[in-house]
DNA sequence: CTTGACCTTCCAGTTACTGGAAGCCTCATA
DNA sequence: TATGAGGCTTCCAGTAACTGGAAGGTCAAG
């Protein structure tokens, strides 16, 4: 199955793939000129990468996934735990951004936004009060 | 003022101050020893900068921001049209995430979390459908 | 033989910083 | 006067997870 094939039934973009490669979270086989070959366990492996990326796992998150995956031996306990990190760091994040959506959506009612100059907003970013330390980009 | 004074007085660290002034959101003045000097309106700056970003403005929308800022003939429609559309990512993020939360917690809600390889979460992640297309990172 | 669609690697850019190295400047102290 | 402690400077590299693009190899069809 060429890198094309493996986009198509995996979900991810070639250049993803590639860089799933390099960064060892899979090992497809090559050909003889060169060109991946990927398995069905390959696709496999990829389409649940695409997964748990979905989900919004780390990178890091979906190398200790897979690793679990492969371990016939393991304990689900330990899958559980990173998901249960996982739900932590997303419920933060929510919380976070809700604490600032209604600091802006105060600011943006506040604002007549009309051809005037008197602006709310600018005057609480100049003289208002210090917020939390940073913020994330959004995206 | 040197940079550390201005970095205690705006609440940013000295290093970000620097990178500001690389990327051109500042102009401090320097000495003649080539140390920085800030002036009260550089400091002021900072502080709407750091109040910016603290609100999860995008260096583009701080730039755009201080232009409007600094323009005595703006009209609050431009600032009340750039808070908006940040609003609106704030809610499409928000939004996002908790679609993810409810996956996410679905899964961990199954799985029993013990010494026994069987794992709901790991057995969704394999076969389980194809999530949207990219989750952005949570941090 | 050439064209076009693949494939390969490598390099750069993205966001907004952050850490660290190497080297001045200034002041206080021994 | 030498020295040591901070503070300041610049520059380079790294972060997360890709993405875009250039230069060039491979292969089947016309």
């Amino acid at each position: 199955m060429s890198i094309s094939d493996a986009a198509r039934a995996s979900g991810l973009p070639a250049k993803t793939i590639r860089y799933y490669e390099e960064i060892g979270l899979i090992h497809p086989a090559r050909d003889s000129n060169g060109y991946r070959s990927f398995s069905d366990a390959d696709i496999h492996r990829l389409a649940f990468l695409n997964r748990a990326r979905g989900l919004g796992f780390s990178i890091g998150d979906c190398r200790a996934l897979l690793g679990l995956y492969d371990d016939q031996g393991r304990a689900s306990e330990d899958v559980k735990r990173l998901a249960s990190e996982h739900l932590t760091r997303i419920d933060a994040r929510i919380a976070e951004l809700q604490a600032l959506r209604a600091t802006v959506a105060g600011l943006v009612h506040a604002c007549a936004g009309d051809g005037r100059p008197e602006c709310p907003i600018l005057d609480d970013l100049a003289e208002g009060p210090v917020r939390a330390h940073r913020a994330q980009p959004l995206t």
